[in-house]
DNA sequence: CGCTAACCGAGACGGTACGTCCCGTCTTTAC
DNA sequence: GTAAAGACGGGACGTACCGTCTCGGTTAGCG
């Protein structure tokens, strides 16, 4: 669904325009009024683009959608890169980091915005399931691994699993994101980090 | 919002009825088609009423669905009442009930399909976030008493914090559950007890 | 097509309203900017009414501007009775009566500006040939009963077939009014006649 | 509006090919679907032509239709030359070979489906209206002309007049196409002309 | 023979009208 | 007085064309 690769018989400059314009938009105007309430007509003025050129590159509104928010999936993969993360500090450190880096990542705009449209949207349709279980799959792999260095090392306990423990780690931030009306600050990582892998 | 009392001037019948009836059609239509291609027509040919008595009861679309998925909140208060929960077994035994029937919950229709409605519209409407803030702190209240309870009785680490553990361990369960291909069987949720509380 | 029956169930008396004024705009509309040019907009904004008013009583454009012709065929029925032109006066006289309304209905509006749509209409499509066949062989059949009773009086020559002669005088008419830049004035009909009928 | 003769600095082939290819196309186009339902982009496929290259020639699609009948009203002017119709013959026997061309011409393609189209035009363009008029002007005058020499030569009543006979005559066999469902045969003009000239 | 200018096809673009669907309001009639 | 039926105004949707435009590729006709 993504079209990045540059086709052959180099493409119309335009429609490369357009296209971002338009997705740029939709975006904003998924975080301004939400799922209900998008109307492509509004997209196309945000773009400064005409109906019709919205419905010359996507199908249908749920086509713009989906697409709009499956850019949202790619973003965070250039984030913590083998950098940050990766190699230095303990295993909690490591961890920590990618907690705050989650929790940050629900707590501002314009994801926070789209993930519950996301699960609500995962509920109903297919293609939105795969792409979120899979968006939410590369996040955690990361986290599980680290835990599993972490036990390895016996920094944390041998009878630790890191599987159950990166779900307790991620679904209690999502959990305090979207089910609390707390967010999930640095200390509330901290506690819940605590609670997880043990003091 | 919710109009469940019996009014004093001996109220005609019929209405009840009808309000009953509409009340268990929005719930199956929310089910089968979800939030999107919710009409009110249906529910109205759901209920076998007129889609004008609908409106008779309901100022709108939002009102009724934000009315029928309130009927979901308050069934589980009728569950784990003081018998199961409450004092038999260890904290870990009774944890373990609770997280089950919250996993049990976010598998069965329909609240299944409702959760993932509120979550988004939590995230646009204030009426709904504090409805899903207070049903989900409902909840979790009980389970947060019995590891507190084990952490006195020493059953569980005295590091423990209780508020921290049962975010975490309701958050898995929803984690598993909504981002997640898997279900939160009874496996997955003795792991997490094990992650969290230690084994 | 028309609906003037009373139905028994006792029609919502909104339904008659909107559709008299909808038939009268569509007209008005008609006459104004012709078949191109034609918007079901400007028409429900000229009736007064919703745009989707417009498509619950018509499916489409081309139903609507047919019901609103058709009903310009009926109304010359109620024109000329039988008291003008009926049995007063030679039948040159009475001739001379009929072409005049004809020459009229072509000069005022809105027949004017429908009958070359009309035409064009019929051109195409089916139904429109139909109407308009039947709306001219009704019109002329009284014309050439009153040349057949001339010729039977000894007005006429014997030898004038009237069949022939109402369509050499009803296309005269319609000849000066659509082909012509004059129109079928008093002074034309009469003249016409003369070149006919004999002076 | 028409663009026939051949331009001083020695124009570009291509573009006397595109612009002949279209207009033939037009008409076909105009032939197989009246004018609704006439789409460019038709046009220029028939032509086997790029839709931008009936653009270049054309301002808009009033034009290209305009242009294209405008090419009808000219052939009948090289069909009865000075030639047939001319010198031969009684004057009856002049009109009934003008009459039947006419019949001729309204009943066989593509005239006959353009006419209908021309008088609709008419009725609210200027330009069409002028184009109409001046090309039944043209069409009647020699008939007019040999009605009056009949008349002179004593073949017709002193009585009749030609402009009046012709416009019967004329206005006759377009009725008898147009608004009637037979066609106007040799039979028809033959009683037609007995009617209005005599027998 | 090679160059330049133009014509050409393909199709993206902004715009407008269409016909459909559904909402929330209202009116009418039956029970 | 409540309910069923459904007409009504309104507004977004997705489709179909229009007429404008930008883009390369090809072809005519001159140097």
């Amino acid at each position: 669904m993504s079209h990045s690769e540059t086709s052959s018989p180099r493409e119309d400059p335009r429609i490369g325009h357009s296209r971002r314009a338009i997705l740029r938009a939709a975006l904003a105007e998924f975080a301004a009024v939400g799922h209900a309430g998008f109307r492509m007509e509004s997209v196309a003025a945000r773009a400064g683009v005409g109906r019709s050129t919205v419905y010359r590159h996507w199908p249908d509104k749920a086509a713009l959608v989906a697409d709009a928010l499956a850019g949202l999936s790619r973003q965070p993969a250039s984030g913590p890169g083998p950098g940050p993360g990766g190699g230095a500090g303990t295993a909690r450190e490591r961890a920590e980091i990618l907690l705050t880096h989650l929790a940050r990542a629900l707590t501002d705009s314009p994801v926070a915005a789209a993930v519950p449209a996301l699960i609500h949207a995962a509920a109903t349709e297919e293609g939105f399931r795969d792409r979120l279980h899979g968006f939410s799959a590369q996040r955690r792999r990361r986290l599980t691994d680290v835990i599993a260095t972490g036990v390895g090392s016996g920094e944390f306990p041998a009878t630790l699993d890191p599987e159950a423990a990166s779900v307790a780690l991620s679904g209690g931030v999502f959990y305090r994101a979207l089910m609390t009306p707390d967010p999930p600050d640095d200390g509330f990582v901290a506690g819940l980090l605590d609670a997880v892998l043990g003091r």
